[in-house]
DNA sequence: TTGAAAGCGCTACCAA
DNA sequence: TTGGTAGCGCTTTCAA
């Protein structure tokens, strides 16, 4: 098969002519008679022909193609993250890689290094959990000496310069347990499966501040996502529990079951925030209240960011934060 | 900024050597002495330098990108395929481009445009609707006759010569249907928001069929996401229903909220199979009996039966039927 | 064992 | 208005 893409050499030769003057036509140039110009355009036309982005890339140095890298896109957050980065890349005419480091430090290193080498201009991460734990970094350094553009978004790195785009975890979660308080909950729970990244310490800390400031005693339940349903259940058949916040999908899912099972009401006997796609949320029944980290708003932040600095070929160390609100439904 | 990467030139200059005795070095060519090795190899690995994908791309024709066009990354059904096609293209040293589609005819035209010139390899592509409605598959024949492997999955083109990975709709959602008949539900009614697109009327036709066949009269409830509650209450009210199939996340979603309201008890009074990601079925009051297409399992095929093309360089025409089962859980 | 030069597809400069 | 040529970074003959 593969009769191969056709190139300017071939359409020069078949009109007998130079391949600048067939280049230069094709990119309209006024040097060109308009004659001529139309003679290799319908010829062009006629065999398909597109130039070859490769070799444009090599000649520019620049690939108008950007990376996005985030761990996963199962998880809702990255989903539409990755959407609202879309929505604003797809309206220019650079294209987007996307890479997946399911969480590995490995992966995450060998996207940057690859992409690195003249394939993209500009990366958008969301730093992998392990690569935080691990503190090396040398690969978003390594990047950025080569001239390369970066906005994390989300889960962010502060000792590298370049743009973040974050969200107020700490405030956000603080201020829904407040409004839990203030509707006279006392025994409010915290649980969590993501109890290992630093959004969860974020927002555990968050939680716990404003329990301690109203003197209630915080209680955190930390598990894997298989178990943490039962690990709920059983605390709140020993203990008298009258709010639930939960810190991701698989808590916030979990939640919901144990009061079925035991026959609480939600919100009547407990009351229950978390964090679910807010596509999903209003289905739940009763629709669940969340903190709508507006992950939309980030993507498109980010990538408008990362645009911004490719035109300029600047990088540029600030943050931005993005605040999340509270989607009151049903369950609170 | 911008300290451009480190190129074969400027360390052929550095040690003044020529640039072909750098580049058979660092290749580990047997024509360069060991002791002019070490000290190129030694040099390289000081400057970091790793060569231009880009040059390498023009100068050998292949990229080994390939690109995966999908509509939306939101769809858990597609988020979970992609997750199967990174998981085998992340094992070779292929990279992955992400494009997506939204259901939008020009888009998918545009990508395919776009990246066949000598950007990637080979497509792995999930059709988008609009397409298919259009009938108008010129971007992928063009594709082919350039020279690309394609591999399409779920929504596929059969009058297009390329590699297919699709599943059984027809058959699993009729089997699905017989086996709510024969546990005596009679009053079984189909609920979706995908009337309009191909997978949904395969599911709804197969659907019908086993009505059919067991003398019982179909009812088929058609709506938009928003307003697919409201119309399946109103017929829940009005009618005995004693089962539901929902041939999507939005119409699964539905039934459970509407029984809920309607203080219906699932399974007993009301059975519900639905098509929701296998993540979450387990997750809701009762467990969802869901018919599982296996969406991993159908994004590796994809990508292994790429991988394989690109080897060979060469593009099949061939169907791959990856079978959907039935998850049975606590809701039927 | 090393180097010079051509060429991948394209653009852009300079000359004709 | 056209064409020749150099060069983007790399590999690969072929000569030295």
């Amino acid at each position: 098969m593969a009769k191969k893409r056709t190139t300017l050499k071939e359409l020069a030769s078949i009109l007998e002519v130079s391949i600048s003057t067939i280049s230069k036509a094709l990119n309209d140039s006024h040097e060109i008679s308009e004659p001529t110009k139309q003679r290799i355009v319908e010829l062009a036309k006629m065999h398909n022909y597109r130039p070859n982005k490769t070799a444009l890339g090599l000649k520019s140095g620049r690939t108008n193609t950007i990376a996005v890298i985030i761990p996963s896109v199962q998880n809702s957050f990255f989903a539409r993250a990755l959407y609202g980065i879309e929505s604003v890349i797809s309206k220019t005419n650079y294209s987007t890689i996307v890479c997946l480091t399911k969480e590995s430090f490995d992966k995450e290193v060998d996207n940057v290094d690859m992409l690195c080498n003249g394939v993209v201009d500009g990366f958008i991460v969301a730093v992998c959990q392990e690569t935080q734990n691990l503190g090396d970094f040398n690969h978003f350094k390594d990047a950025i000496s080569d001239g390369k553009s970066i906005v994390m978004f989300d889960c962010v790195l502060n000792s590298v310069p370049c743009t973040k785009v974050i969200t107020n975890d700490y405030t956000a979660i603080s201020q829904a347990t407040q409004k839990l308080i203030e509707s006279d909950r006392k025994n409010i729970v915290l649980v969590s499966t993501i109890h290992n990244s630093n959004v969860g310490k974020q927002r555990t800390k968050g939680y716990q501040k404003a329990m301690k400031e109203a003197q209630l005693s915080d209680v955190v339940l930390e598990s894997k996502p298989k178990t943490i349903e039962s690990v709920l259940k059983e605390h709140v058949i020993n203990n008298s529990v009258d709010a639930v916040i939960a810190l991701d999908t698989d808590a916030s899912f979990a939640a919901y079951k144990v009061a079925q099972e035991l026959n609480k009401n939600i919100p009547n006997d407990i009351a229950v925030i978390g964090y679910v796609s807010e596509r999903i949320a209003p289905y739940l029944a009763p629709g669940l209240t969340t903190i709508n980290q507006h992950s939309f708003t980030m993507g498109k932040t980010a990538a408008t960011l990362l645009l911004e600095q490719l035109e300029h070929k600047t990088n540029v160390d600030s943050t931005v934060v993005i605040d999340s609100t509270l989607s009151q439904r049903e369950s609170s």
